[in-house]
DNA sequence: GTTCCCATGTAACCCGTTACATGATTTT
DNA sequence: AAAATCATGTAACGGGTTACATGGGAAC
């Protein structure tokens, strides 16, 4: 059907679809705080996805006019918009899981570093990956009050994140180890 | 000093300190090899980083001929590039994990999804983590057997996404056994 | 009275990708 | 004869980013 369109398209599409009558605005806000950890838009890039939804009328805009500030634009999927949702999501997934690590890399050519270095280098990390545990945490700990499916799927994708940091919270353990053995 | 450059650039810069008096074509063979996992980069790319590289005179490049092939550029750390390279490293390290996940993204909209759909979305996304664990495995064994450090830091950095495969599939099972006990 | 929140947008850049071109040599 | 390897490149596109502009109402 439609030329295939990126999924930041669909990521938009599915979080009007969750988020109805919600202004751009809320929706930069919205994304934000919900699949910003698995697929980070700005708000520009937003707001252009906005524009061509409407286009292709799978999102329809309505003006709304507020006195205690500025009017906005709300949206809400059309039938076509719906159908493109469904589609896309029954389509089999491509594997892109694009990654790129700036510690990872550095860390790859760690050999060219002093020890100490290394070590300040696995303690940022380390210090960013307990910050992120903490963000799942409660993320989790706010969506398990919340009995609907959407809320489940949320709270699940929040559950891959931590396991994730979980993970390599102990990979800098194990690393740290392994340094230490070599001081001796 | 220099503009703020890409972080792409030092991976090339990195590599070519890593593996001297090689071409372009090893270059990308051996990004693919290596790097590619928490860095990917395409052959373009690449080649276009040379460019630069050698324009920043942070490398050289040394024409080579042969009989057997064509001939070819070959490329070797400069001082200004080993010192960029050392500064580049020793700067601190901004937090840009970049993680863009499809499955998550459609995961987080599943509640749209017949669990059938759901459960094939999900063997998918073992299927190809599985396929990670495994190369990862392979790196760390051969470069267990090479007691150089820059081998070690290949080893550590395989390790990692080792460790993160491991939490994944782990998380598969979890969210599988949750979808059967809705299911009773 | 400055600062924060709401709300939407423009401008410019460039990183990264895909697709394609070329051509010699070696292998099947 | 065809396909794979070695080797380097061009062309075009677009997704995503950062920085900036604007302006009214609310809060401190």
């Amino acid at each position: 059907m439609a030329a295939d369109l990126p999924d930041t398209t669909y990521a938009v599409l599915g979080l009007i679809d969750k988020v109805p009558r919600a202004s751009g605005y809320e929706l930069v806000a919205v994304a934000g705080r919900s699949f910003a950890h698995f697929w980070p838009i700005s708000q520009t890039l937003l707001y252009r996805e906005l524009d061509r939804l409407t286009g292709l009328e799978w999102v329809a805009a309505t003006r709304v006019e507020q006195q205690h500030a500025p009017s906005k634009w709300t949206y809400h999927l059309t039938a076509a918009g719906g159908q493109a949702l469904a589609d896309w999501l029954a389509a089999p997934t491509p594997a892109t899981s694009s990654f790129r690590s700036g510690v990872l890399l550095r860390f790859f050519f760690a050999y060219r570093l002093h020890p100490d270095q290394v070590r300040s280098l696995l303690a940022d990390y380390r210090s960013a990956l307990q910050a992120q545990h903490e963000e799942f945490v409660a993320i989790i700990d706010k969506l398990a009050a919340v009995a609907t499916p959407a809320a489940r799927a949320g709270r699940l994708t929040a559950l891959h994140g931590l396991r994730t940091a979980e993970a390599r919270l102990g990979w800098v353990e194990e690393v740290e180890a392994q340094l230490e053995d070599d001081s001796c």
